[in-house]
RNA sequence: GGGCGCAUAGCUCAGCUGGAAGAGCACCUGCCUUACAAGCAGGGGGUCAUAGGUUCGAGUCCUAUUGCGCCCACCA
């Protein structure tokens, strides 16, 4: 068996193999357990359209990192993962495909064949998704993996639908939808993207039939005129006042339609007199609705114009746009032409312009549904993480319209309603109905209409759960905890699954919303595919590691906000984990005496009565254990980067920059005990941090966790507040126990003694005083190898914190010896020197003191000390901060400005002394 | 037309409830010091977009302005 890491940190070499362990240690499954609180995430899931990308990464980065942070908190933690059939994405998609490879049209292949080959396409792609997400680390529970379209979800789809419609919740009606002539099917408000573009406003003559000049009209779409029933103008309109209720002639058509008075015209836009033509116009059907007006149509579902059209008959829209306005320039119809911005509605999947069409469609009736969901924003039961997105969700449910529902598309859950061929009449039932309620009847056709793929997704939070019955899974982990997700999907699907879980299960499907951002390419654009700048998720983990991904995903970012994917970033994210490896490479070399034994603390309190903690140790120990709790904080309140952040500069800037460089001594000494304690010093820091950055990188720390000592504690996930750690116990012997893996681990305790805190205290002397030295040999150019002398003057009451730590000042610094003084005048003559705050520091240069040199490093030294002098005295002298500020911070200015004060002294006297040298 | 976000070191970004301006990368100097050159040590660099205001104190709160971006909106 391997004793130590390779030599080289090789995620490759490991993150499969870890997942294995993971997946067959049953880690991920989580089951109500009555004696656990439950945490419970469902995984926002990937369409079944194709691969991940960056965004994917990012927001399950996000969950696992949650997921495994409560689960080592004791928590029954569920993340509970699937994908979607996103049936207008993938039909589009699988159809394209048989086109290409069959050269057949969906129509050509027939409904029945198509599911086929749809179904075909969800097992390829969807076995790829979940092959990713393992690769990422997704610490799910995938024996509950769940799919939009699987037996569950879709009887619960059909459970809610008759609900809603037995509520009179969904209803059936001729309106005006978003019609995509190239997907050929409805699409929701929301699935119409908006965008001003250059066009076109045509005003035209519509004579009168009285050869009169009739009225001229602006309209950016001059094809619809062939449906125009009415126009419109206001009934205070003074210069029309005259023509409401006589009739005008449709151009070059012969039509005559009345001119009728509507509030809807705005006098000063256009000519104030509007077309209307309600089968093609939002507004317009309106209007046609309050004055009971026909609806013709003069354009189709493939955008091809109707018989209306007469002779443009069968022509595309846009093609008979132009023949028509040439012909009514040419019957001299045209009055002018204006050159305008124009909002132009395309389909947000093959971005073809929208169509507004008349047509019969299922819609949800909105109204009643979205007040509880914005009761439960209001009232905090569901929270948004950053806040501001509260605002967005309620106003979108405050102003939300009814929500059309079906679908021409195949790929999808069909619409449980029944038609009798018989009567006519509508049944809609979750099962198939044998018989027509009304004439009894067995012809029955099922509606050929399949539903928006988001309302499936909406019933997600319980639908996976078990809904409509009531099983034990839904009675213990719903409500779920979070939802993290993107902020460009709050309307498509967090509002969604906020009313049907108020509807359904009266409680809000989770307490938190996590919204992040889009991770854009390193020059802050969309990743996408017609730009090529996508960057595969699997491709970094192959070259960086799965651990660097997640840590470059969450360091940096803050919630709701996007963030660019950049290589140098994702190369410091590896570095780290190169510094951690390379650390714990350190300590496992270092792990056992000559005897080959490790002992921890408590082993070496039996022993002797008590372990003795140098200061350095109980310095780490208290950094440690005060990162427990800032981190524990960040994380409560969602500040992952925070506390990512945190756990970097534990590791690196305190454990490896000082704690190992400090041991290094009393490991390389003779002294068995004091290695001994250094050595289980080393291991138990490491663990706590290893369980801290566990979340983040859980694989390189599963990894060094496989060489480290085990102990009973390190398991004991249900201790929570009061338990003993091993070491307490005594019983944390090395054994090989290979069932312990660190994702079973507790969260460690943040436990700080007081002692430890004044040790560190006179350490972080010491630290300042080989900082200064550090500095003076640097600024002198003298070679790091050459070992120098010291003088140092202590400041009062710093003099025993310093010879207590002279031999980490003499390591490293790279001193020989040091030598104390009382004053200045014992100091060498040819000496650099530094002030700090607790004590004068000489140095001896053996070669000629570059005086100069030494005179402009104070001088800098001085004007800084001077700086913060003058800000202080001018923040002491204000009374009203005297008087007003805590006592705490006044208290805390004045002795910093004391200290400050007794240091510019000092460099003064220093300086002069300098000056008259180089004089 | 509404709403929101961003503007902090050369670059990319943190900065939680207002209490001495931070990180990574880049840059400069010196180091292959037996965990790590994917590294070590030291260093330079910011009137926190602008103008007001609140406060003893503002990168942080308020108002306005400018620039960039996003979302929503049925206007001919």
């Amino acid at each position: 068996m391997e004793t130590n890491l390779n030599k080289n940190y090789q995620p490759k070499d490991f993150e499969e193999r870890i997942y294995e362990n993971w997946l067959n240690s049953g880690s991920f499954r989580a089951l109500p357990d009555k004696n656990k609180k439950p945490f419970t995430i469902v995984m926002p899931p990937p369409n079944i359209t194709g691969q991940l990308h960056m965004g994917h990464a990012l927001d399950q980065t996000l969950q696992d990192v949650l997921t495994r942070w409560k689960r080592m908190q004791g928590y029954c933690a569920l993340w509970l993962p699937g994908t979607d059939h996103a049936s207008i994405a993938t039909e589009v998609k699988v159809a394209d495909e048989i086109l290409a490879s069959e050269g057949k049209t969906k129509d050509e292949i027939g409904r029945e064949e198509f599911l086929r080959r749809a179904w075909d396409w969800k097992h390829l792609y969807g076995g790829k998704i979940s092959l990713q997400m393992r690769k990422l680390g997704d610490s799910c529970d995938w024996e509950r993996e769940r799919f939009t379209m699987d037996e569950g979800c879709s009887r619960a789809v059909r459970e809610y639908f008759v609900r809603l419609y037995e509520k009179g919740l969904i209803y059936r009606g001729n309106r005006l939808i978003n019609w995509c002539p190239s997907c050929g099917t409805t699409l929701s408000d929301i699935e119409v993207e908006h965008e001003d573009k250059n066009g076109m406003y045509w005003y035209f003559r519509y004579p009168g039939v009285d050869g009169g000049d009739g009225i001229v009209v602006a309209t950016s779409r001059p094809e619809t005129m062939f449906a125009d029933v009415a126009i419109a103008v206001h009934p205070a309109d003074e210069r029309y006042k005259d023509m409401v209720g006589s009739k005008v002639i449709i151009p070059l058509t012969g039509r005559e339609i009345p001119i009728i008075a509507d509030p809807y015209p705005d006098p000063e836009k256009g000519t104030g007199a509007v077309k209307i033509t309600p089968a093609h116009d939002q507004n317009d059907f309106e209007v046609g609705e309050r004055h009971g007006l026909e609806r013709p149509s003069c354009i189709d579902e493939k955008a091809l114009m109707t018989e209306l059209a007469g002779k443009y008959k069968g022509m595309d829209r846009y093609t008979c746009r132009k023949a028509w306005v040439k012909d009514l320039e040419g019957g001299g119809y045209l009055v002018k032409t204006e050159e305008k911005q124009i909002p132009i509605g395309s389909c947000y999947r093959c971005s073809t312009v929208i169509e507004p069409l008349l047509s019969d469609q299922w819609f949800v009736s909105m109204k009643e549904l979205a007040a509880p969901a914005i009761k439960a924003a209001k009232d905090g039961e569901l929270r948004h993480v950053p806040d501001r997105f509260e605002k967005v969700y309620i106003h979108w449910l405050e102003e939300i319209r009814d929500w059309c529902v079906s679908r021409q598309l195949w790929w999808g859950h069909r619409i449980p309603a029944y038609y009798c061929d018989s009567c006519g009449e509508v049944t809609v039932s979750a099962e198939r109905p044998e018989h027509c309620v009304k004439c009894g009847g067995e012809k029955l056709r099922q509606d050929e209409d399949v539903l928006d793929t988001w309302f499936s997704s909406a019933l997600w939070p319980f639908s996976t759960l078990g809904w409509p019955d009531k099983t034990e899974d839904l009675e213990y982990f719903y409500p779920t905890d979070v939802l993290v997700t993107g902020y460009d999907i709050i309307f498509f699907w967090i509002v969604r699954m906020a009313f049907s879980g108020m509807e359904v299960m009266k409680e809000a499907p989770f307490r938190h919303v996590y919204v992040h951002g889009l991770v854009r390419d390193s020059e802050g654009r969309k990743m996408s595919k017609s730009l090529g700048n996508g960057i595969d998720p699997l491709e970094i983990i192959d070259n960086y590691g799965a651990d660097a991904l997640r840590f470059m995903l969450i360091v940096g970012t803050s919630p709701g906000n996007d963030m660019r994917f950049q290589k140098d970033k994702l190369e410091g994210a590896r570095n780290f984990a190169n510094k951690l490896w390379n650390a714990s490479r350190f300590v496992i070399m270092n792990l056992r005496d000559e005897a080959g034994e490790f002992r921890t603390l408590a082993d070496i309190s039996a022993d002797n009565g008590k372990a003795l903690l140098k200061d350095e140790d109980m310095w780490i120990l208290a950094k440690a254990g005060e990162a427990v709790n800032e981190i524990t904080r960040n994380m409560e309140k969602f500040e992952l980067s925070l506390a990512a952040q945190k756990i970097y500069e534990l590791i690196w800037n305190e454990y490896c920059d000082w704690y190992i460089e400090l041991v290094k001594s009393r490991l390389y000494g003779g002294d068995a005990e004091e290695s001994a304690v250094a050595r289980a010093v080393l291991v138990k820091v490491l663990k706590d941090m290893l369980k801290l950055l566990h979340p983040f990188m859980p694989f390189i720390t599963e990894e060094i966790w496989s060489f480290l000592p085990r102990s009973a504690a390190d398991s004991d996930t249900e201790a929570g507040v009061g338990a003993k750690t091993a070491e307490d116990a005594g019983t944390g012997r090395v054994t090989d126990a290979a069932d312990a893996l660190l994702i079973k681990a507790a969260w460690p305790r943040p436990e700080v003694e007081e002692e430890w805190k004044t040790a560190g205290a006179r350490l972080e002397k010491a630290m300042e005083v080989i900082r200064s030295i550090r500095n003076i040999r640097a600024e002198s150019e003298t070679a790091p190898s050459k070992r120098l002398k010291a003088f140092i003057m202590p400041s009062e009451g710093a003099g025993d914190a310093l010879r207590r730590e002279e031999a980490h000042i003499r390591n490293l610094a790279g001193l020989t010896s040091v030598m104390y003084i009382g004053s200045r005048e014992d100091a060498p003559a040819d000496a650099a020197s530094a002030v700090t705050g607790c004590a004068e520091i000489f140095i001896p240069l053996d070669e000629l003191l570059d005086y100069k040199a030494e005179f402009d490093r104070l001088t800098k030294e001085k004007t800084k000390l001077e700086g913060d002098i003058a800000r202080i005295n001018g923040k002491l002298s204000n009374k009203g901060f005297v008087e007003k500020a805590p006592a705490a911070v006044v208290d805390a200015e004045r002795e910093r400005l004391a200290n400050y004060e007794d240091m510019a002294v000092k460099l003064k006297e220093r300086l002069a002394m300098v000056e008259k040298k180089i004089l």
